[in-house]
DNA sequence: CGTTACCTGAAA
DNA sequence: TTTCAGGTAACG
């Protein structure tokens, strides 16, 4: 469910209220707690009872909330995760699965229809987030860095964009608007794009996610902002599951196929297939 | 590389 | 009843 847009913002809402507060209790469902967090609870409370928060930041899809021993708890929330902050005796989330308990009575609760969240605690999260590509918004994500991820590979250039160790955040609806927004199709081997078609991608896969930010995150379903409310994201989209309506560029229908096993979405006009290699210019071996 | 599994529910 | 879902790890 949430990518950049929606953890980063997620992160913004609860930084400012966590930051400082020290966590006096933890409480995770029986039922949940072998794939949450994979420790038993004593474990669990032992690492993250009487600490002190120091802030929370983010990494391509992961927050972290950092402690003050150094160590940090990091938080993915795959489909169906959320984390809201509530307090005190605020009525229990719906699929509500575990809850940091902080000092002056607020709660984070964290809520999880799927059970495909994950928390660990780890004293270097660099363990983590060493295995991530960069960060499309940071200004060292450059044109070159992403030409050479793209770079003499036939996989169709959605499955390498959506592959966290090539760029870190981007999920099945930013891939889709970066592409549409780049003119480029999903299905297009990587390593066939244009000099011209990289820089536009690169552009686009910034401010499609810029935008999303701006726009507090797309609530199509689960989707909540640290107070739990829907982002607008999902009202301004140009073809995430848009298949069969017109293109607001063109008017063309917005088709829908599969690419890299996801629902993919494109406007089979503005989009230009992938060039064709002819097969009497391909070298053998 | 693509496919499957994880879990639960909504929509077709 | 079947398919699909915003993510990723583990398969073959």
């Amino acid at each position: 469910m949430p990518e950049l847009p929606e953890v980063e913002t997620i992160r913004r809402d609860l930084a400012p209220l966590v930051t400082g507060r020290r966590i006096v209790g933890v409480e995770v469902d029986r039922g949940t707690l072998d794939r949450l967090a994979g420790v038993p609870i004593e474990a669990l409370r032992g690492t993250l009872v009487g600490r002190r928060v120091e802030g929370l930041g983010r990494r391509g899809k992961y927050l972290l909330l950092a402690l003050d021993d150094g160590c940090t708890l990091v938080m993915h929330l795959r489909m169906t995760g959320r984390l809201v902050w509530r307090e005190g005796k605020a009525s229990e989330e719906p699929y509500e699965r575990a809850k940091l308990l902080l000092d002056g009575g607020a709660e984070l609760r964290w809520s999880d229809l799927r059970k495909f969240g994950t928390w660990q605690v780890v004293e270097d999260a660099t363990a983590v987030t060493d295995k991530l590509g960069p960060e499309p918004l940071d200004p060292l994500f450059s044109v070159a860095g992403l030409r050479t991820s793209l770079a003499g590979r036939a996989a169709p250039v959605k499955a390498v964009l959506l592959d966290q160790r090539r760029v870190a955040g981007l999920g099945n609806i930013y891939v889709d608007e970066a592409l549409y927004e780049a003119g480029v199709r999903p299905d297009a081997p990587a390593g066939d794009l244009s000099a011209a078609s990289v820089r536009r991608l690169h552009g686009a896969m910034r401010s499609v996610l810029e935008r999303g930010i701006e726009n507090r995150g797309a609530s199509f379903r689960d989707y909540v902002d640290g107070q739990g409310n829907q982002g607008q994201q999902h009202m301004f989209v140009q073809v995430f599951r848009r298949q069969g309506k017109p293109c607001y560029r063109c008017g063309t229908l917005i088709a829908r196929t599969v690419v890299a096993g996801r629902g993919t979405h494109f406007c089979p006009r503005c989009q230009r297939p992938p060039r064709k290699r002819r097969a009497d210019a391909r070298r053998p071996g």
